[in-house]
DNA sequence: CATACTTAGTATCGAATTGAAACCTAAGGA
DNA sequence: TCCTTAGGTTTCAATTCGATACTAAGTATG
């Protein structure tokens, strides 16, 4: 092997935990509320409201792992109707800080990906 | 063309392409590919045995889709039965460049991960 | 000649995941 | 009493996934 994943384990293997975390980063929804709390803590309708698309099931399932992973803090404040404040941890903020490339990337990107989308589409095996 | 939204492009936004590409990115099978590909082009079966647990299909799809986002490149050779060999785009290398730091704050971060899991599971509303 | 084996896929089917929507709980206000 | 807010959970259909089987064309083996 050579350098990029060579200290200890490493992902390829399929019971290495590395895939547990691989996992955890390979999800758009965390992707995206990591980054969102990367700034401050936001409540869980607030977030729902930022992140177009995603459904309440998602949103509650995706904080409850980022929580387990202790990637994400929850601290559920005794006002009226109850609110519930979400919060990145220092070990989150380390991965969003990762994943803040992956997000620039995406948005520096896309022309050149939707271009390649196209020529591929007109060419003659495309359709399917 | 951009969205019109604060910055540039917002993945935030459902309707924005960058989803397209967070989605490609947001898949464990397309990081452990194209993070193989980075050093060499590989064939079909070799990339199968080298990233344990993937089935032909995803294999197959995955290379598909990166291949359309103009992120891998394919060569069929006509040799005996047939061989094809996947090879990194300088797209896609920009790309894996990024992914890399994901590889390795996985294989750094597991520990802390793991261990966060273990005090969640224990932790009062932990199990159902 | 017939069978088995190769690479690079495709087809099919049950299982797991996701999305959309409705429902739930608890407290305050009209 | 009913409505609203906040933060979820439940339900069910649709999509995706994983495992297995099958295709193609040529080679090697019996």
């Amino acid at each position: 092997m050579k350098s990029t994943t060579t200290k200890g384990s490493n992902a390829y293997a399929a019971a290495c935990p590395t895939r547990v975390v691989l996992d955890r980063i390979a999800d758009k929804w965390a992707v995206l509320i990591l980054g969102l709390l990367q700034e401050e803590p936001i409540r869980f309708n607030r977030l729902r409201k930022q992140i177009e698309g995603i459904s309440q099931k998602m949103l509650s399932q995706t904080l409850k792992k980022l929580e387990r992973d202790g990637l994400v803090g929850r601290k559920a404040i005794p006002t009226v109707p109850v609110t519930v404040e979400y919060s990145i941890t220092p070990l989150g903020r380390t991965l969003s800080a990762m994943l803040d490339g992956l997000r620039v990337w995406a948005e520096t990107h896309i022309e050149k990906v939707l271009i390649a989308q196209k020529r591929y589409d007109s060419g003659s095996r495309g359709s399917r």
